[in-house]
Order: C-alpha cells, then structure tokens, then sequence
DNA sequence: ATTTCTTTATAAAATCTTTATACAAGTATC
DNA sequence: GATACTTGTATAAAGATTTTATAAAGAAAT
C-alpha cells in the first residue's frame, strides 16, 4: 500500500494529533496538523490535502462553523472527530457537507477504514489521465483523441495503439512488444500489421505524413513515439 | 425537499424493514424491500437503486459475502446496519466497499443524516440536473427530455440509457458498460439490445437518424454521445 | 382486452482487419 | 559501383466482423 495521501488533522488535543499523527503516517499518509481552527483553515486553503480530519471541540471557533468554512470550496472528505454523541450534533454535521462522524474515544482502525472509504469514493472522478503533445490530446478515460481540439475518429486498433505508445512517450517500442500488447501474444511475428497500421496512424495524426514527426521509425528495432515541447 | 431516489431495504426483521419504510418514505425516498440476500441482489440487479442499506446478519448468506458480490457491479452508496458493535466487521464491511456503517439499535435521524452525506458523493458530480444540448434538454430530476422544447416521450429503458450517456458526455461508453448499467449484470452480452435501444433513441432524438450528431458509433467498442457547441 | 414496451430474429449495409502486391531506401557482398 | 537482401512505405482489394434497419413474437402495463 502506497498512499501519499496528505491528511490534515485539525484538533487542539496534543495526544490526539500525536496519535493520529503515528498511526496515519506508519499508513503511508502524509500528515500535517492544526491545533486552532483559525490555523487550519489557513492551512487547508495553503495546501488542501486529500482529507481533512476535523475535531468539533476547538477552543478559537464552534466546530460546525469551521465545517462551513471549509465547505464554501473544499470538496474532499472531512471526517468529524468528536466527543458529542448526541444525534443534534452528529446530523448537523453530516448536514452541512461531513462525509462521517466518529465519536471519541474512537478505534483507530475503524478510523482507518472510513478513511479509506472516504478517499475511495473521492478518486474515482478525479482520475482523468490526459496525455498532452503539442496540439495532440489524448484522453484515456474518454477514449478519445483530439488534434488541435479537433475530435480525430480511430478505429478501435488503431486507438490501442497510439494509447500503448503515448503511455510509453519517448520509449522505444519493440515490433513483439507492440504486437503482443495490442493484438495478443499469438501475433508476434505479424509485423505486416504494424506496418499498416502505423501508417494509417501517421496519416490521421502527422501534420505529414511522409516526415513523421510523432511516430518514429527505428530501423530495425521497432518505432518510438515522442512528444515534442 | 424532493427526493423521488430509490431505497433498496435488504433486512430479514419485518419490525426494521416497517420502521425504515416508514421513516424512508416520510421523508421523499421511494423504498424497495427485501428479507434475504438471493432477493435483496435479484431486485438490486433488476431496478439499481439509488442507495442500498444492507444488514449483515441475513439469514441465507453472509451479509459480508452480499456486499462483495453487489460491488462487484453496484457503485451507489451501500450503508450497513448491523448489530455487530465489534471493529473487525466494521473495518471488514468498509474495506469491501460499504459507505458506512451503523450499529443497531440505530437513531432514525443520523441514519437519514448519513444516507443524505452518502447521497451527496454520488450527485456531486451530476449536481446539474439539467444539461442542455443545443435544442435537447434533459432533466434529470424531472425524468424529461425536451427536444426545441417539445417533451419527448422516451420508455424506461431508452430514457435510463439517454441519462447514462448525458451524464458521461464526450466519453466514449463500451457496450459491456452500457449493458451493466442499464440491464444489470447478467446481461454483457446481449449487444443485440443496445443496438436496438439506440436505433430507437437515435429515431427520437437525432435531427437526421440515418446521420447520427449525437450518439456516435464508436466501431468495435462502444458508442460515444456529444452535444456540439 | 388493448396498448405499449422489450426481446428475438433476419437481411442488408457499413466498417474494420487482414492479406496481397508494388515500390523505395538502406546495407552488406562481391 | 552493381547485385542481392533486408527493412520499411504505400495502396487497395478480399475477408471478417460489426452495425443498421426492420419487423414480428413475447411480456408487461394500463
């Protein structure tokens, strides 16, 4: 597991953060902490983590104030940690944007838990891997390729390919490999097809086809793909 | 407040079942029922609802095992109920992709404040009801399709498929994704009904069905909806 | 009972992949 | 330098697959 998830507790208890502070960063998240709420919300908006930690009972602001604060434009989880059981407080925060509440004292790998939860739910939008050269754009989640914000239409192959070569941008590219890869491991001596099919690549996205400047051809060996700056 | 979203209740106690149906639907859900795991999975896979609230102790199955399986299709919100208070169920049901987690005896008011947090980080994202398309709007709250402002009238499934594709729009959509999402999971592979089901679609909302603007056939993978600018 | 919607089925059309052929460029051998 | 040889490019027809169009049978809803 490797998260590198930065986490912000925002508590004013001493041995609560140095807790959370250990068992979050012996889990590979990054930790930073405020003991104010005047100083979290600075820090939030300085660096805005992947999830904040929020306890309710900070001695400068109410807890469901700060909430708010933070809700006017932060967008990924806030998880309240509070010693207010009773249900007012609890549906209040969930209310006004907290994504758990837990009460204290608390198990910390219940902690944990939610937390991943949390951060599952948060990067499932997030995660748009946009592949940019130049005036050429690929859009792996989408699926699609523009050239100069022009939607260029591949064919399924085709497609296959220039993603294997734009993930691997200035890597030399074996023939088996690019076989192998795109149409399976049965079909490594087919060279043929890699021939015509990295022509028809070059001819929908080379400004010439006839002096590529994107796929190139190393003799002998296989081709290479690069994204000029 | 308007909610109109769909609950499916997969409990075996008939007083649990009652409370929540009461409570769900006093407060705008529409609520599905189930008193075993085999039912609660048919109905979820037949009508996905918006939210699903699992209790753990089935009678049939595992409810660990349940939850497993509903995620390995369903990615709305899934709250546990549970009677079992001990952590290694509660990190076990989180990790296996639930949103939360409440012990019973439950408070009726934090459940509907969790399921409205759970709600939340689903509709984030489609938090516009409405997208509009040149002349075509579609109201995702309302369930209408307005096209020059003239309502189209589309059936469920040609709507929930219209739905997926605005939501998701310029991405290209493979056939398998669009079977799960609007047939359920057991129908991959009938491709023969999304064929069908866009040709209707493409019918009712293109300006020339023959020429395609909108849903666009992506050969061999999926199929593509755009609203040109 | 009637209408509406979904599923199944079939032929025709469109698209994509594969195979085939002609040609150009670079290299090693004589 | 000429010849055979390898490697790569260009092009297009043949073959395979996918998609469309259409309609009838079966289910579901009203």
């Amino acid at each position: 597991m490797s998260n590198k998830a930065t986490i912000l507790i925002i508590d004013d208890e001493v041995q609560i953060r140095k807790l959370l502070e250990i068992t979050l960063e012996s889990n590979d998240y990054t930790v930073t902490q405020a003991a104010t709420a005047k100083e979290g919300l600075v820090m939030a908006a300085n660096h805005p983590p992947e999830l904040i930690i929020l306890d309710l009972g900070l001695p400068d602001e109410d807890g469901h104030s700060v909430l708010r604060k933070l809700r006017e434009w932060y967008n990924n989880p806030v998880i309240i940690l509070s010693v207010l059981s009773n249900e007012e407080d609890i549906i209040r925060a969930l209310d006004n944007g907290a994504n758990d509440y837990l009460i204290k004292p608390f198990r910390t790998g219940e902690l944990l838990a939610r937390i991943r939860s949390a951060l599952r739910g948060m990067f499932m939008e997030e995660n748009n891997p946009l592949i940019i050269c130049e005036e050429l754009q690929i859009d792996l989640s989408a699926r699609t390729v523009k050239k100069n914000n022009e939607v260029i239409k591949l064919t399924a192959t085709e497609y296959n390919l220039l993603a294997l070569f734009a993930k691997n941008e200035g890597k030399v590219l074996t023939h088996q490999y690019l076989l192998r890869e795109v149409w399976g491991p049965g079909y490594i001596s087919q060279s043929q097809y890699l021939r015509v099919f990295i022509a028809q690549l070059r001819k929908k996205i080379e400004n010439d086809p006839n002096r590529p400047e994107m796929i190139l051809t190393e003799s002998g060996v296989g081709y290479r793909f690069v994204c000029k700056e």
